[in-house]
Parts: structure tokens; sequence; C-alpha cells
DNA sequence: CGGTTACCCTGGATGC
DNA sequence: TGCATCCAGGGTAACC
């Protein structure tokens, strides 16, 4: 559920409280989050450590060290997230965040713990880790080189999205409503795509990336939340995701819910008229 | 190598 | 009420 807009939306709540503080303690609650180092290595890395930023790269949560202490680098994947104000359960709460003169701490909860922790003794060796495994961020990236990037693959233009090695931060949400603003069809093939189309596709990008973070992203059930407990209000305005059966904001068409090869087990939502799988290339 | 699926996880919803 | 099943979907290992 944490998309790119999600984790922008954490990443500006944690800096203000994170960049430049010192953290006093890091508490490992939960081991299984812990990816490529030790529950030693992480919490002697926050033991009187000053913060010296805190980025996102694609989903990707860092945490900057100051001085040669490394990186933290959080993928809250599914359920993760972070919390300034109590969170609701106690007991999803997997790591602890305490910093020098804040009564309380930052927490990262984590429901299904699927969400990964790491500290990366060289920021270099986590930027070159992430540049490994994803193309460029999805709110940078050119019209030139998404073109060039989805022109390389078959597969449909949705699971092309959807791949961080093609471009970084896009995932079930965005990828159906980026695809609707440009009128395109999700089991389209990457690769037949026009350039008129691919031009439309990185403007719906941009803009439907933007929206989001400007509504602090998309909640629904016991999902996402801000860093302060608070909803995001995206999909209050979206316009096909979760919606299947209501009628299209555009020309008043049921919105289908649909299962493909490709992406097993995924909902994609779209508008049968607005995003016809035929088109007439006018 | 490109494309596709299974699996990891838990909690809430649904069905009998 | 109790129990089984399904569903949510980000990421990666493993497969064809």
């Amino acid at each position: 559920m944490p998309e790119l807009p999600e984790v922008e939306t954490m990443v500006r709540g944690l800096r203000p409280v994170l960049s430049g503080r010192r953290l006093k303690r890091i508490d490992v609650l939960d081991e299984l989050l812990l990816e490529g180092c030790e529950r030693a290595d992480l919490e002697r890395a926050g033991r009187g450590t000053t913060v010296g930023g805190v980025e996102r790269r694609g989903k990707w949560v860092v945490v900057r060290l100051a001085g040669c202490a490394g990186v933290i680098v959080i993928q809250p994947r599914m359920t993760g997230g972070f919390w300034l104000v109590r969170p609701p359960r106690e007991d999803h709460v997997r790591v602890i965040f305490e910093v020098v003169g804040r009564g309380e701490p930052v927490w990262f909860c984590d429901t299904r713990r699927l969400g990964r922790v790491s500290w990366l003794a060289d920021a270099n060796s986590a930027e070159q880790r992430f540049a490994r495994s994803h193309g460029p961020d999805a709110l940078q990236i050119s019209a030139a080189a998404l073109r060039d990037r989805l022109r390389r693959t078959t597969r449909a233009i949705k699971v092309a999205l959807m791949d961080q090695k093609v471009l970084a931060g896009i995932g079930n949400i965005y990828a159906d409503e980026v695809l609707f603003r440009a009128g395109l069809n999700p089991q389209r093939n990457a690769n037949s795509l026009r350039r008129r189309e691919l031009s439309e596709l990185h403007g719906a990008l941009g803009e439907v990336l933007n929206e989001a973070i400007a509504a602090e992203g998309s909640s629904f059930d016991a999902g996402y939340r801000t860093v302060l407990g608070l909803e995001g209000g995206f999909l209050a305005q979206n316009a096909v995701y979760g919606r299947e059966g209501e009628a299209c904001r555009r020309c008043g068409s049921a919105i289908l819910r649909t299962r493909f090869p490709g992406l097993v087990g995924r909902s994609t939502y779209y508008c049968p008229r607005c995003q016809p799988f035929r088109t007439d290339f006018r």
C-alpha cells in the first residue's frame, strides 16, 4: 500500500523530527524485519548518532546518519508505517527510535511484518543497492527515459509500470490511477504504445503522483496513516481504484474490476469506455 | 534472459 | 458461535 505518495508523506513527516536531531536509542522489537544486518548493528548505529537527513528512494525511506555511521533503510512494503503519536496497536510496533530531547519516540509499526529494516555501514553501498534493483524515480523520470524503458518490454503496461526496475515508486493503486488519467487500457502491451500515448502517460504520472502527495496518500480500512495517525485523502478524489460498479467520473460508465495474467492475485480497476483496449490511433 | 508464479505475513470480511 | 476460506499487494526466489 505505501507507494511513492505515502512514502513521500512519511519522509516529510519524519524530517522535522529526525533530521539534524540526535538519536538516543534504537530498539528492535521484531528481528524478522531485519535484513542484511544484525540487531546489534542497528542498535549500535543509533546510540548517540545525529541524523543527517531523511530521504525517499522509490518506496524506501533512507535515514542518513551523520559522520561515518552509515544509513538506515526502511521498506514499509504493505503495512509498514511510522508513528509520531502513540500507535493504536502496541503489538504491531516493530522498531522504536528514541530521539534526544523528544519525550515520545518514533514508532515503526507493521501489521503484517512484510516490511524490511536494514543498516548499511556505507551510504554509497546503499545507493548502489538501490540502483541495482530500481529504475529512475517515478517523479523524476523524463518522458524520453520512460518511453525507452517501456518499449523494451512486451508485458502489459500496468505490469511494467509496477516493475521497480522500470521506474521506482508505482504500485497497484497509482498504476490504475495513472492509466485512467492517460486513457490507456492496463492490459495493453507496453511496447505497443504510440508516441502520443507515452507522452500522455508521462504527463499523467506526474499529475497523479503530485495530487496524491498533496492529499497525503491513500488510506482505506486499517491500512496506511500519516505519521500523525491521519488518513490520507486521495481515495476520496481518485478515479478508479476501489470503485468497482461506481460511475466513471468522466463518462458515467460503471468501473470494472478484473484480474489478468502477470499480476497474480491483484485487482485492476478501469473504465471500459475511457480505457478501451483497442484504439483507433487517430 | 524475459516473463510468470508462489510465497512470505496478518487481520478483517465473508461463508457455511 | 466457531471454523475455514478468501483477500489485500510489495518484493523476491524460483520456475519455465
